[in-house]
DNA sequence: CATGTAAGTGATTAAACACTAACTTCCCCG
DNA sequence: CGGGGAAGTTAGTGTTTAATCACTTACATG
């Protein structure tokens, strides 16, 4: 087409592995879905973000659902990867001072670590957008079968990796799901997840 | 409905005031959003539940996006009541046991008083998982000001009936905002509400 | 009864959308 | 070189859906 030799047309991407096609249709498909979510999102925009044709969507996952599910669990992935990463070495994070949230134990220290952790993923916001579309596409079968086994496995996974109380895990999510409103409603908390919920409650 | 005077020709019931007819496509609006989303319900379905023709909700509403504005204000004024009532009342509620969640200070009685209220709310699930969607669809400039505006305020009446510290409010929102998922998963608690967390976090 | 107004519907439309089928282009391997 | 398979596209289908419009039915009031 063009008067040059084998210059890519435009800026279209080079040819791909279906599986690194995949990848990129996952991700993508996490970012719109994070904003428009499973009904709002139309498999157009998912394929211009990735710059393909809209049908190869469906040669690469057989239906708009599947897609979702997949991404539901690239989501709880990556939340796992980042609570493990936290869990590991908690001690990078002793700023001096307290947020309060905890208590003193070497059990709370660790919870608060992750705690951190899940503050990062601030940074990653369509990760909790994400998720917050996952809970509200709950009233189908599949989608809700499928989040409520991540969700379980990610709570026993927070609890054994920090090995706190039932009462702390539960108010360790309890936080996280405000974070995630917090996140959907546009009020994002302070980089160090600090004082984050002073913004968040309206006090700003 | 009997066989004597003014039998409706069939099903369909009467001629209503369009205020009235407002009314109830709001209430059947909430209930159908809350399980399929903005995106996710159609006009015809909600047309259907009030037996009216699909089009007739457009000379009730402009849009289907105002409908769904229209529904956050009617969930979040049911929220803001339940609260209200359970503020002016809650000596009725001193059941013997504790909670554990909060001190026993006057202040912490009155927003332990609201905790139960909210956990009341759960007997109308559909006010929970509409709140959900809310977020969920505030991508949308119009919904996500709208609900901004809502949850501030409803953070501020909470803070002003309770006179409890920020600090315990931003845990009983948290709390709250961990009720809504838990409910959109189906994992409902019990009614009491004092071990829901228990089954919600997969140790049923 | 005449008349004006509010309640309500059927038919329709134009756009958007998920998904299919058939075709082309590129690259690798013998 | 050539052929076969994988990557990717263009064109198209059937359906759903928000919104419009022209129309009818019920009711109140003088």
């Amino acid at each position: 087409m063009s008067v040059a030799t084998k210059v890519r047309p435009s800026g279209a991407s080079a040819r791909q592995s279906a599986d690194a096609r995949r990848q990129q249709v996952l991700r993508a498909a996490v970012a719109e879905f994070a904003a428009y979510g499973l009904h709002g999102t139309s498999t157009e925009r998912i394929a211009k973000r990735v710059k393909i044709s809209q049908p190869y969507i469906f040669r690469l996952f057989p239906s708009k659902k599947d897609l979702f599910l997949a991404a539901i669990d690239q989501c709880f992935d990556r939340v796992e990867n980042a609570f493990r990463a936290a869990a590991e070495n908690p001690e990078k994070l002793d700023h001096g001072t307290e947020c309060g949230h905890f208590g003193n134990g070497p059990v709370d220290v660790r919870l608060h670590a992750m705690g951190h952790a899940y503050a990062g993923l601030l940074a990653e916001r369509e990760l909790l957008l994400f998720q917050m579309q996952a809970y509200a596409a709950c009233s189908d079968d599949e989608v809700r079968g499928r989040v409520r086994q991540r969700w379980q496995a990610l709570v026993n996974l927070v609890t054994e990796l920090s090995g706190a109380s039932r009462e702390s895990v539960t108010m360790y999510f309890a936080r996280g799901m405000l974070m995630n409103v917090v996140a959907s409603m546009g009020m994002v908390p302070d980089k160090g997840g600090r004082a984050w919920a002073h913004e968040a409650l309206g006090f700003a």
